[in-house]
This record gives structure tokens, sequence and C-alpha cells, in this order.
DNA sequence: CTGAAAGCGCTAACAT
DNA sequence: ATGTTAGCGCTTTCAG
């Protein structure tokens, strides 16, 4: 294992100074083409490559951003990633990944860890932090783009988000116009802004249709599949007459419930319409073909990137920019009209 | 956005020099305990954190390892990076994450970026590199450790695999010794040690039960699902005697296959047994109920993952370790008796 | 257009 | 046990 190339090996090649190497590798002006030229070649002829860590001493940006998210393993976020990952790599920015497993302590201790490595900005896709401690990061000089979920009150802050108070109301309006009448919600976590925004617009959605919204009727979940198969033992156990439809806040959840009720032999969606959130690609298989609320989701995680990436590259700080995007209904298998006489 | 502490703001908070307050740091010995005590107070109630760039510029380790997966978005790697995460946080190490799309150029190139960016080692799971390049990276002092997929000497490397080749023979014992005689093999690229070893397998079981491979049974796809679908509309092109069972390379084509198939209401197990590698969670639902070749995806993440950072600790350089783990045949309802007379 | 020199914040070898 | 000092490799004034 040699020792690597320092920029004063180059200068020393090239005969010239490390000044000059230095302006050449940040293509600064005031160095004349013959020189720039002769020494690029040197620099590619030995790959010599500016160690990392003194760029980052001497205060320049690192290229590297943080994304958090709560689990990898969950196909939206994984989707997330990708799109992030796609942009980050077009402009050759590096990224670190985190999971947080939705817990707010490791959120913090995740966002610690970053600024401690110096990242240029970061992403954050599992907002559970207060607006104070948010605050704290950003007055560190912590550049943020939130992604997907929303603290409590976001305007301070850049940020990509679906619009999911019109995903609610569209996927409670379409059961609706089937004809449902009495419609459960599964809820994510209350502190999720997803969860709560998606339950404002199913409550809308009702309201609407002058139908009160039955408290007994909103399960919780957490976003997990394995919440949606518990929600089940509770809808089962709900006094007649029971829902004839049921919102999942998330395609996992619906996922959860779909696989509960096919065990436990409950036709979907003869005696019971199921409609998700999200449209991941589960969602589309043909033995499940689950009806969802759609969202372009790498397009989010690309949007934010560049968002944020922008953000680190122009110094002058620009009001923070928010883009809500509108979902869509996509209508598959898994609801129809409730049975007559139910 | 104020200025950042420096240890030199503590020295001086605490009457004495950067060197003490960087011993009490890494907590070398030769402090008093009144001292350290006393400086670690001053620290913690200033919140000091020492500055990553200047610690990595110092020769110190940067605890930062990078992680090379060909597609975040497959649950497969998605298990395998959740797996790698999960210890490197209780290690205190950061990930950064990569992917490849598979392609040998980017692989490279992630991996010039890893270095580049100074991480203290690499888990390498979407080897395409040749052995050269591999053999280069270490050389530059790249601590490398392969996950789940080969190069053609895997020797010098540490490594963590699954046993392909017993997984690709049990997968085909189990379809012959359902009856199976006429048995189609799905691929992956080529180039992929799990989908020639799982394919070395295949071929041994069958020599075993004294078939011969038919090279037209051996279709070729990439591991993603729509190779799958593909794979289908070739299959159903075959000249009969068709193959009464489909052994395919990942989960992700087997889903791709029971997907088509369902599609043209081909009946699986009745008219095709289908079987898959790797018990991605999907397979498990219920309405998929794949047969398939378990391996455990997250541990062999986390395995990886400690070996590299042991490896990064001790710097006393051991032999290399590999790790090769032994899948397991799960039965659920893809696969069955051929049809008689068929 | 180019070079010399002063840091950036930390570690570690060397005094004391 | 503690302080002094010389780098680590790069960027960036400031002179020339």
């Amino acid at each position: 294992m040699k020792k690597n190339l320092t920029i004063q090996d180059i200068a020393q090649e090239a005969g010239v100074s490390k000044s000059t190497v230095s302006r050449i590798l940040n293509n600064s002006s005031n160095v004349s083409p013959q020189t720039r030229e002769r020494v690029s070649a040197i620099i590619l002829k030995r790959r010599y490559r500016p160690n990392f860590f003194a760029r980052g001493l001497s205060g320049l940006k690192a290229g590297v951003i943080g994304v958090v998210v709560t689990d990898i393993t969950n196909p939206f976020y994984a989707l997330l990633v990708k799109g992030i990952e796609d942009v980050c790599r077009n402009y050759r920015y590096s990224v670190f990944l985190c999971n947080t497993d939705g817990r707010e302590e490791e959120e913090r201790a995740q966002l610690e860890s970053l600024t401690q490595r110096g990242v240029d900005g970061v992403i954050l896709a599992s907002t559970m932090l207060d607006d104070q401690s948010m605050r704290d990061f950003q007055e560190k000089g912590l550049q943020l783009v939130l992604l997907a979920r929303l603290p409590q009150d976001p305007r301070p802050y850049e940020y990509v988000v679906t619009d999911n108070v019109m995903g609610g109301h569209l996927a409670t309006k379409h059961l609706l116009s089937l004809g449902h009448r009495r419609i459960a919600f599964l809820s994510g976590p209350w502190l999720a802004s997803p969860s709560h925004d998606r339950f404002a617009g199913y409550r809308r959605a009702l309201e609407e249709a002058l139908i009160a919204v039955d408290e007994r009727w909103v399960l919780r979940g957490d976003f997990k599949m394995e919440s949606g198969s518990r929600a089940v033992q509770l809808f089962l156990q709900l006094p007649p007459p029971r829902p004839t439809a049921l919102f999942a806040a998330n395609d996992a959840m619906a996922m959860g419930v779909l696989e509960s009720l096919a065990e436990l032999g409950v036709k979907v969606p003869e005696e019971l319409s199921v409609i998700g959130f999200d449209d991941t690609p589960l969602g589309g298989l043909h033995c499940v073909q689950l009806t969802t609320i759609s969202q372009s989701i790498a397009e989010q995680g690309a949007l934010s990137a560049r968002m944020l990436v922008e953000r680190i590259t122009q110094s002058k700080k620009s009001e923070p920019r928010h883009v809500v995007l509108p979902p869509k209904l996509i209508i598959r298998k898994t609801t129809a009209r409730p049975r007559p006489g139910r």
C-alpha cells in the first residue's frame, strides 16, 4: 500500500506551485491555457485524486448529503432513496443512508452524526422531531429538505410531499361513489403527517357526504404490514353493522389486511372493499390488484435531491420552496359496490 | 450560523492544552482523573464535536464504510443493507450507499468515489469487476468484504455468501423428487456468481438423476422481475414436450414468471411448477406462496458489516475469512407433482 | 498569470 | 500528567 499522491507531487512533476495545481483542480480562472493543459495531463496520467479530508478541512463543500428514512426495507422508502441516489450520482454527490426505525431519538442521533460528519445537507424523510430541534439543526447551518413527511409547521423548510389530504379525499370519495356508507380508516402513527392528512381527507369526504365519522371505525396502525393484519382482528370484532369498506393509510398495511382477510376466507371486494395509498409495486401484482392512491415516489425523491443540491451550490439563500404533488386514484380489483342489503 | 467550536476553545475554557483535550476525546491514557472529569464536563456542556475532516486529515479512521449494491429497490438488497445499517449504527459507523444498476463502469466509479471520500472500507454486494481492478483497489489500502456475489477467484478477499450450488441443488432435487423430469432453468446475468453457482447446482442434481441438461431449457434473465415475464414468452414457444417445472434463479424473476403465467391463464402448479431463490418477503404472500430456497439475507448483511468493522479496527491483518451459509428449502404452493402423462 | 505562506482543526511524537 | 510543536493536504489571500 503505497503512499497517496499529494498536490505537491503533481506540482513538482509539473514544475509549478501547489496553488496553480489547486486552481486547476477547482477550475478557477487565472491559469494560462498552456499550464492548465500540461498540469491536467499529469493529473490524469498519475490518476491523482485530491484528498477529501483536506478539502473538507479547508472549507470546501464535501459533496455529500445525508438521507434519513425510517426503514429502507419498506418499498416506499427504497423508491424514494433510489430517486435520490440517481440524481446524486449525476451531480457527483454521495449519500449517507440512515434508518431511524421511526424512533425520534434515533432520528436525532442520525442527524447529529450527519452534521458531525460534515454533510452539505440532509433529506429528511422521517420527520418526527419537534420544531425546536429542527430549527436548531438548521441554525447550525444544516441545509434541510423535508420529504414525504412534515412537522407541525413546515413553512420554514423546503419540502416535497404528496397532497395527502387530497389523496385521502380521493380514496374516500371513490368508496362513497361505489355506494359505501360505512367506511373504516386504518391510520399510521398519529404523529406522522401523511397519516394525519390522509385522515383529514377521509373526514372531509365523509362530511361532504353528510356522514359522521365513527370513531370506532378509525383503527390505529403503524404503516407496517403486520399492523394491517392486527387491524383485521380488531375490525372483525366490531359490533355490526360493520363497515363495508376499509381505507388503509398506506399500501403496506393494505397488503397486511388483504393477507389476513385471505387467511380468514373473507372475500375482497365482495365482503369488504379495501383501498390503499402509495401505489407501491406490490399492489400491482396480478394476484393482489390493490386499488390505491398513486404518487410518483421516485420522482419525489429525485426532486428533493435536486432541490437540496441547488440549495447547497447556490449560496445566496432564497425563500424555501414548497412542492405539493397531486396524487391519483388507481382503480384495480379490491374495491366494488357493497353487497346489497348490507 | 455561528462558528463551530474547536478543540482550542475547549482547551482554553478548561485551562489546559489542546493535546489534553485530544487525549480525552480519544480516551487515551495519561490524563489525570480530575482533569479528565473537568474537561469532559465542559465538552458535554458546550456540546463540542470534533471536526470530522480534521480528524480524517490527521490520519484517524473516519468511521465510514461504503456499501455497493446494484439496486436498493430490490428487496433482496434492501434487506442486505438493512442488516448492514443495523450493525453499523451500533458501531457508530455511517454508511455510504451506492447503486450500480449492475453496470461494471458504475461499480468502478462508485468504488473510486468511495476511496476518494476516504471510507475505511467497503462492502461490495455487486461484484462485476475483474480480478485485476479489485486487487488494485485492495492495494490502495481499501478494506473489502464481498457479499452475496463473488468474482472468479474470491480467495484473496473476505466474503459472506450463501452456498448457491447447494441451493440450486436443493431446488432441483425438490422438483425431481416430485417427479419432474423436464426442468427449465431461468438464470440471472451469466457473470454473476449466484446465477452461475445456482446453475451448477441445478446441473449437478440433474446429472445425479442421470438427466442431461437441455440447453434449450436454460433461459437467460437478469434477476429482475420483468425478465421473468419475458422468459415466459420464450418458454411457451418451446417445442413440446415442454418442461413441467421451472427453476428461477431468484424470487424476483419467479414472481415475474408467476405474473405472466397468471395473465395467460396457465395454472401453477398444476400445469407448471415454479421454484424461486432468496425467500424474499413477497413470496410469502398468501396469494403467491412461492416455493423457494431461503437464505437469511439481513443476517448476511449484518455479518459482513461486523467482519468489515473488525477488519478495520484491528490493524494486524489476519487471513481473510470466508463464510458460506447453507440455504434451506421452503416448500409452499407453487410446486407439485407433474400431471400424469405429461 | 503564478508563487509563497497562512491557516483549516486535529493528532501524535517529543519535550518537560 | 501535561504542554509544545510539527505536520496531515488542501484552499486562498496576498504579493509579485
